[in-house]
DNA sequence: CGGTGTTGACTGACCAGTCAATCTATTTTT
DNA sequence: AAAAATAGATTGACTGGTCAGTCAACACCG
């Protein structure tokens, strides 16, 4: 149901200093993509708290003791999925950045982004979105220094446009950059419990209207479109 | 420390529906107002899943048992200390809107509200952002229609500014209002988690930026000053 | 054989919620 | 005014259930 972005493949992490066991086999690798995409499917049904170890081996179809062959705890799985997408969204954010192209194009590119991700796996957005982005507490608390990075990147890209006069310079590049990320995860936040309507169209015109917001309050009364 | 707010205070709305016992002595709803402060520290410290029952307890003086006394669970405890808060929000919203003044004044209003709040108690604000409103899967599902009730008071604000011009109409309303709370949970986020620098200063020059921004993306080209 | 992969029963820790007993204050009875 | 009765307030030891993580044994492949 939810095969692993392409994109994250090649560029997988190994996911710093932690313990986790080999995957040396072929058939290795596949029981671990295998475990990792039951538990997206696992935590975005019963929550990363509520659902029991047992049930993410119940879900992929293998043995209890299994989960911690490739895995030092029921925590590491979760951080894995977390820093597997989010790696992949910073590098795209780098990329757009590099791009000589207007704000608004960068800010439209990663918008862009982060909801077609939630159009092509809701439930594993939902799962890094609810359980570690979200719950700042708990998670959120390990990966701060991560989700610190997207934040100052976007205010990067706002500060540019603070330079070319394209952006008012009286806002805070990181006041701005908080709000543009506030407004999707919001957006997301909707989308995932029902609070707004979904749906391709929806999407696109979702994407429209966050740059509509946002630019529209950061601009100088100069850019029109 | 966190002495209940005062408008709070004659509104007390008793807690729909929950078995929670008596508080006929006046002593009485003291100690249950002891307990809900101290609970308010240990949640804001340790976080509602991380704390034990017996950490209130403590945290209040008093016995175990009487936390039980007073509350029906450990769940009700946190039920009650976002209701109370929220009821006064929702309050505050609905006189906001009533009084005739421009859209600009009453998104400020309630950006004010807020703001101030955290900086009258910001432990009782972070337990319901970070426990509550951000915590959508677990405790925000039991009071999602009480956090949707201030979407959509907020979304009738926009509508009527839009019926009036001030406001562009191809932005829908409770797209706007979604934006408006996006930016202003993610404001007090990042208060909460130490990304954002605080103090009397950067509270007035939030409730400022976070207008501007909005406002300034939602208006059509006329309003400026 | 040696190593990696796989199994699932078991353990140790944790903690929400219960409950029977005790205390304190207020009212009723004598 | 003292004693008795009633009701709420307060205590903390105890119970029952839950689960993350361990481990010793077994399977399979090269």
């Amino acid at each position: 149901m939810s095969a692993s972005s392409a994109s994250a493949e090649d560029a997988t992490p190994a996911v710093r200093g932690r313990a986790s066991a080999a995957k040396a086999t072929k058939a290795g690798a596949d029981k671990r993509r295998l475990i990792l995409d039951a538990a997206v499917r696992v935590f975005a049904r019963q929550g990363f708290h509520a659902c029991r170890v047992s049930d993410i081996a119940d879900e992929a179809g293998v043995a209890y003791g299994l989960v911690y062959h490739y895995f030092a705890s029921k925590d590491e799985v979760l951080d894995t999925l977390f820093l597997e997408r989010w790696d992949v969204m910073l590098a795209l954010i780098r990329e757009v950045d590099a791009e000589p192209i207007p704000v608004r194009e960068k800010l439209g590119a990663i918008a862009s982004f982060i909801v077609d991700s939630y159009r092509h796996d809701p439930d594993l957005m939902k799962v890094i979105i609810v359980e570690v982005t979200r719950a700042a507490n708990s998670f959120g608390d390990t990966h701060i220094g991560t989700i610190r990075d997207a934040y100052e990147l976007i205010a990067g890209i706002v500060e540019a446009a603070q330079r070319d006069g394209v952006f008012k310079p009286e806002i805070e590049a990181r006041f701005a950059a908080m709000a543009f990320y506030g407004v999707i995860e919001q957006l997301l936040t909707g989308w995932i419990f029902d609070l707004r309507p979904q749906g391709e169209e929806e999407f696109e015109r979702a994407k429209r209207l966050v740059i509509e917001i946002v630019c529209g309050g950061l601009e100088t009364r100069a850019a029109s479109e």
